[in-house]
DNA sequence: CCCACTATTGAGACTTAGTCTCAATAGTGG
DNA sequence: CCACTATTGAGACTAAGTCTCAATAGTGGG
């Protein structure tokens, strides 16, 4: 998955550095969101010599590509999730932090709507949905 | 507005101290959304001493009682408006920072549909909406 | 009306997330 | 393999938010 990652990175012109490399294969091994304090810390677990400011950079240009997106967790927290570069939104589970795509399920009648009352011209959108992944249901059936 | 502001903290059973009278008052005056921030500058113009843990102290209650929401601006930046107390979503002007609540158009369908995909419990979902409002479309139509 | 009791306050230290600068270094195209 | 440019790490800096604690302000009971 690392690979996917650096290969996206490439065909979008970026420098394929040893920090990048390694970065890249960081996030691939963590499921679900993380934040960019957790990159640091697997990058020191593994003697890794990272800065911050290069974490943060790598963050913002995979952002760039949507091969990342930050998501803002309901106690306030920003997180990335590894995703899909096509137009989508997350289900992030409240339990374990899992995270799921959904492609989007006709909202834009939801917008259209919106837009037809308030008079905006919408340009964008951002849809988060909180809840409980299927494996933590099994596990715990009611919270 | 502050008025309403205080009306519903008192319901709820909040002090009514002087700085949350103050702070309610500088949140009323304020157009669109706002930062913490903005609350400290607006209050150290007015000359008032009220220290920076009680103003996120009191948007926190705030929060607690839906009276001001949090939003995550494109940017990443977070602001908090003031609205109404009943569940909604925000349409946030770009250009001039104003806000437009629009209530749930539906959106139900769409948090029912990705559940079923994903076999997820939704407990709860946020929407935020970017474009431009009425008036700045005008202003200057196409940006 | 006042007192005692508790909640709230402001100050400021602290934490966390992220940005910026700059000299040193690593990739890359020729 | 060399020169040129992009990238890097370190660390200072900023912004947002939290925490602690002694001082203060509201409140309900008498």
């Amino acid at each position: 998955m690392a690979r996917e990652l650096l290969q996206a990175l490439d065909q979008a012109g970026v420098r394929l550095t040893g920090p990048r490399r390694e970065l890249a294969a960081l996030i691939a091994r963590r499921q679900g969101h993380f934040t960019a304090a957790d990159l640091l810390a697997d990058a020191e677990q593994h003697s890794l010599r990272i800065g911050r400011a290069t974490v943060f950079r790598l963050l913002e240009i995979l952002a760039d590509q949507n091969l990342v997106e930050r998501v803002d967790l309901p106690d306030g927290r920003h997180a990335y999730v590894p995703c899909e570069p096509s137009h989508h939104h997350h289900l992030v589970c409240v339990s374990c932090g899992a995270i799921s795509e959904v492609d989007d399920c006709g909202i834009d009648a939801v917008t259209d709507e919106a837009a037809r009352r308030s008079g905006f011209e919408i340009q964008s959108h951002r849809l988060e949905l909180f809840g409980r992944c299927p494996r933590c249901r099994s596990v715990e059936p009611r919270q």
